[in-house]
DNA sequence: AACGGAACCAACCGCTGTTCA
DNA sequence: GTGAACAGCGGTTGGTTCCGT
């Protein structure tokens, strides 16, 4: 025998709320204290479905909910958890005194999903996404009205890779910090590379699809979420400490997204150029610690590449998990090893026919 | 001033894990 | 042990407001 019905079903009203109702509801809580949803409404003459007392309690009435426009620091705080946590947002909403989950949820959809899209930032996995941006907004923001003949040049140099959409994501990843002197010139030296290594790559997936190998059991997508962000949290000089995250730091649960902060966000998010990612933000001397980076390029069998960059991806989003499982053919690993060199791996049969050290090509440590 | 589309957000829906009779 | 209700959560809806034409 189970319980008892907890509200009759019909009957009741839906909709907003009127004031007369929120005041019986707050006097109520005021005086008997919040639990107990099933027999509250009746106790104190509303009807209503306790279910729908208790979300407006919850998110709207609640004397310690902070109203009104979210500062600066919230929305740092929301894409940076969400770059962690992905739609946890009651555990967003944990970490942000005063606003409820649906707010932050609302204000995510309505905000700041918006915006990164905008900025050509894909907001589930929080990686730069070319085929959302213009190739314009690569440049400086002035280059957008007065180009000089340097980013003609690099658009002009950009133009090679318009049909390859996961290169042009590489490539974002690199250029937006490399506008200016030997970053600027390094990056013009990146691009010839990254065809070579388009083209090397569609060679190795065509041998393996001919050895008719089965493709390599993949981690679960969660496994590899913990991986990359742990790799990501070990890496020196990403720490970056706002007031915000030394708040949260506070809390041993959020110890990942306090240390995280560099690796996944800079602090303002008005212009692309400043979503810098995380290799970009490295010291030289860090150089060491870099094999524990990444950058993960994987082909699918219509030859559809994703790329995942440094950055940490949500393991509760469906959409990171689905391009995580989707690999079938080849997994290509962009990485960088111990002395800084650019390496490219293909970790099925073509393995030993993709290992490029490019050290020649490209010093790394200029953008680092 | 009127209209239509976009933006916003409170509230609802439906699902899941937990609690309890 | 079982099953229904509870509590919490994320996704979606629909009413309202804003803004451009």
């Amino acid at each position: 025998m189970g319980r008892a019905p907890c509200c009759e079903k019909s009957g009741l009203k839906k909709g907003p709320w009127t004031p007369e109702e929120d005041e019986k509801l707050v006097a109520y809580i005021k005086e008997h204290g919040q639990g107990n949803w099933r027999t509250l409404p009746k106790n104190a003459g509303l009807s209503r479905c306790g279910k729908s007392c208790r979300l407006r309690w919850t998110n709207y009435l609640r004397p310690d909910i902070k109203r009104g426009r979210f500062s600066f620091e919230e929305e740092e705080a929301i894409i940076q958890l969400h770059s962690i946590l992905g739609n946890k947002w009651s555990a967003i909403a944990a970490r942000l005194p005063g606003r409820t989950d649906n707010e932050i949820k609302n204000y995510w959809n309505t905000h700041i999903r918006k915006r990164l899209l905008r900025m050509g930032i894909d907001p589930v996995t929080h990686v730069p996404r070319l085929d959302l941006l213009d190739l314009s907004s690569l440049l400086k923001p002035a280059a957008a009205y007065y180009p000089t003949q340097a980013d003609l040049d690099t658009l002009r140099a950009l133009e090679p890779l318009a049909g390859y959409p996961d290169l042009l994501r590489l490539a974002s990843t690199f250029l937006p910090a490399a506008t200016t002197g030997a970053a600027a010139e390094q990056a013009q030296l990146l691009l010839p590379w990254l065809l070579q290594a388009q083209m090397a790559q569609q060679a190795a997936a065509t041998m393996a699809q001919q050895q008719v190998t089965p493709p390599p059991p993949q981690a679960a997508a969660g496994e590899q979420f913990l991986q990359a962000s742990t790799a990501a949290c070990q890496m020196p000089g990403l720490v970056h400490a706002s007031p915000t995250q030394q708040q949260l730091a506070q809390h041993p649960q959020d110890h990942m997204a306090a240390t995280c902060h560099g690796a996944v966000q800079p602090t303002s998010y008005d212009n692309q150029l400043d979503y810098v990612p995380a290799l970009m933000q490295m010291a030289p001397s860090d150089a060491s610690n870099l094999q524990q980076w990444s950058s993960t390029v994987s082909s699918s069998n219509n030859n559809n590449y994703n790329v995942n960059s440094g950055v940490s991806t949500p393991s509760s989003s469906p959409a990171a998990a689905g391009q995580m499982n989707s690999s079938s053919t080849t997994t290509t690993t962009y990485g960088l090893n111990a002395r800084g060199d650019v390496v490219i791996t293909a970790d099925d049969d073509a393995a030993g026919l993709l290992n490029m050290h490019l050290s020649e090509l490209l010093d790394v440590s200029d953008y680092m």
